[in-house]
RNA sequence: GGCAGCGUAGCUCAGUGGUAGAGCAGAGGACUCAUAAGCCUUUGGUCGUGGGUUCAAAUCCCUCCGCUGCCA
């Protein structure tokens, strides 16, 4: 029975690249999923895009003299480019400025609004009589009240990391033209959280299925209580809040950022040639949306989009929110400031996409934070992507190749050993559906790899390099077997290493898309051409480790 | 200060009531189809500390120590 499942991707900020935490965290958990579902038959919608609005961005364009919308574009094409190489397959990664997006943001707040949900209220807000406008809190810098720091910004002091309100700052100043700014009173929409509070907490503690870190943070804040925040700002950069008199103030980030999820579904129905085709997903009540984020996002994605959900009604709310815990890098937490990072584009210039896929799968933050050293990257590469799995695929199809004439040689009667392999096989597809519909995707992938282990052992105890010089026969039954747990591997390998998988599909001798073969055994038929076999992972340097690891922390060029 | 989590072999970690596990690193061995890969054997842990519950605790409860994150 063919399901339909809505993936949805937290949408990364287009102030600067990609790294590694980004991908472990929220880009490479739903490209799996993805990838199993479809190879299962489900019909798959997975969209994201790229925030082109909020404060860091207009600094970081002011800082490099470009306006907003370039720097937004510059990184957008850049993500695209990545995903293209790593190959996480977005049905559509669109951006936060679009027509479309700014309608359905529209839509939703005028809705909400309209229903008593987002109520107008006055505050207080920096403003600078020098650039002639309202501060954020991130223009505004001091001297941090706590720490004694000249460095402090409005929201909060990176020195002692203590957060704090603009008004606390010691010499406050523009952070532009270091002005000392002024405190005016600024009319803005307020989303009434507090009246959702109820229902959210109802709604939470029916979610069994969701990951302990994801039930315990939303429970916990939930039943601290609710406030009402603030969901437009004094700023020119963002979709503009829709009501007359308010024409220069623009929809808070936090607010029209997940809209997305929607707006994206809405542009990838009307360019499919369908415009309704978007509430197949939305308001099909048998359609599961999971949302992929960071731990950062839980807030986001199981308190405040729900409630904006449940304020606009008629829209499916999020099945699962698999929240991933983070990626440190070398023991150490990411910083982007302290260049402690691997930044995306710059790996996949000199690596293989499926080296990394497979480390962060294995190693994958899911429960707990993990960590990334080079030295463990190449030491998984060297000593189990290459040796356990590589040299498995490639010792089998290189023997069959020269000893059968480049075809599927024909297997005898299978021993009891060589039932328990295929037996084996078989489970380990079974186990692999079951894990990751649940979205376990470190265990999973760890299944595929005992199974190579396993068949590794098969291959040794049945030495077909021996028994084909008196008994041919036993060396192709022994042989057939290993193809077909090979088969059996780029299927379930899929998911996690699409590009070595398709690549041994075709080894295999079969055409096409390996996603198109279904979940399940698909063994080459005895006879079948076999592609002229290739190692499918390279080993890598021990070198490198040193190499790599004296560029972190190095000024970003 | 409040809340949450973590602490298991040299390293990275799995294991939530029933005889302490895997991979890597170390030691030894047989094999040779394969990218000097694979396979077998083996060394190594009073499961942070002290107490409690239980026939039985790495696992449940409490104390303390150390580390991390979130919040004030």
């Amino acid at each position: 029975m063919s399901e339909r499942i809505l993936i949805a991707v937290a949408w990364p900020y287009a102030d600067g690249p990609l790294h590694l935490g980004h991908i472990a965290g929220a880009y490479l958990p739903p490209d799996i999923f993805a990838r199993y579902h479809r190879t299962k038959g489900n019909e798959v919608l997975m969209v994201s895009g790229s925030d082109q609005h909020g404060t860091p961005i207009t600094i970081k364009a002011e800082q490099e003299g470009k306006t907003p919308g370039e720097i937004a574009t510059q990184y957008h094409q850049q993500f695209l480019d990545s995903w293209q190489k790593l190959g996480i397959s977005f049905d559509l990664f669109t951006t936060t400025g679009t027509a479309n997006h700014a309608e359905v943001s529209c839509d939703i707040f005028l809705t909400l609004l309209d229903r008593g949900y987002i109520y107008k209220a006055t505050v207080s807000q920096a403003y600078c009589p020098h650039c002639r406008r309202f501060l954020s809190d991130r223009y505004i810098e001091g001297t941090c009240p706590y720490c004694g720091s000249s460095g402090a910004r409005g929201d909060q002091c990176d020195d002692c990391g203590k957060p704090m309100n603009p008004v606390e700052l010691i010499d406050p100043r523009c952070r532009l033209c270091a002005t000392t700014p002024q405190f005016k009173d600024s009319e803005h929409f307020f989303l009434k959280l507090t009246a959702f509070q109820d229902r959210l907490l109802a709604w939470v503690k029916q979610q069994t299925h969701w990951r302990q870190n994801v039930l315990n943070f939303t429970t916990r804040y939930l039943e601290q209580g609710l406030k009402d925040r603030a969901i437009t700002r004094d700023i020119n950069w963002g979709v503009p809040v829709p009501i007359k008199g308010f024409e220069n103030k623009r929809i808070y980030v936090w607010f029209e950022a997940v809209i997305g999820y929607l707006s994206a579904t809405k542009e990838w129905a009307k360019s499919s040639g369908n415009e309704e085709k978007w509430r197949s997903f939305w308001q099909d009540k048998d359609v599961k949306s999971y949302y992929f984020i960071g731990k950062d996002n839980i807030l986001f994605h199981t308190i405040i989009w729900p409630a904006m959900l449940m304020g606009y009604g008629d829209l499916n709310l999020p099945y699962d929110v698999p929240a991933n815990e983070f990626l440190t890098i070398e023991g150490r937490r990411l910083s982007t400031s302290r260049n402690w990072a691997v930044w995306l584009p710059d790996y996949l210039s000199r690596y293989d996409p499926d080296p990394l896929r497979y480390l962060l799968s294995i190693n994958m933050p899911e429960t707990a934070d993990t960590d990334f050293s080079w030295r463990e990257f190449i030491r998984r590469n060297n000593d189990e992507l290459v040796a356990t799995y590589g040299n498995l695929v490639h010792r089998v199809l290189t023997f069959v190749y020269r000893s059968f004439d480049g075809c599927v040689p024909m297997a005898g009667e299978f021993d009891s050993h060589s039932q328990a392999v295929i037996g084996m096989a078989e489970d380990t597809l079974n186990t692999m559906d079951g894990l990751l519909y649940r979205c376990r995707f470190r265990e999973a992938i760890r299944s595929a790899m005992s199974l190579a282990q396993e068949t590794n052992r098969y291959l040794d105890e049945k030495s077909p390099w021996k028994t084909i010089k008196q008994d041919r026969q036993a060396s192709a039954t022994a042989l057939y077997v290993a193809i077909i747990v090979l088969s059996a591997l780029s299927t379930v390998l899929y998911p996690f290493l699409p590009f070595s998988s398709q690549k041994l599909h075709e080894y295999l001798g079969f055409k096409g898309r390996i996603e198109d073969c279904g979940w399940k055994l698909n063994s080459p038929p005895p006879g079948q051409r076999l592609l002229s076999p290739e190692p499918l992972f390279s080993k890598l340097d021990e070198g490198l480790v040193d190499e790599e690891t004296s560029r972190l922390g190095d000024i970003r060029c």
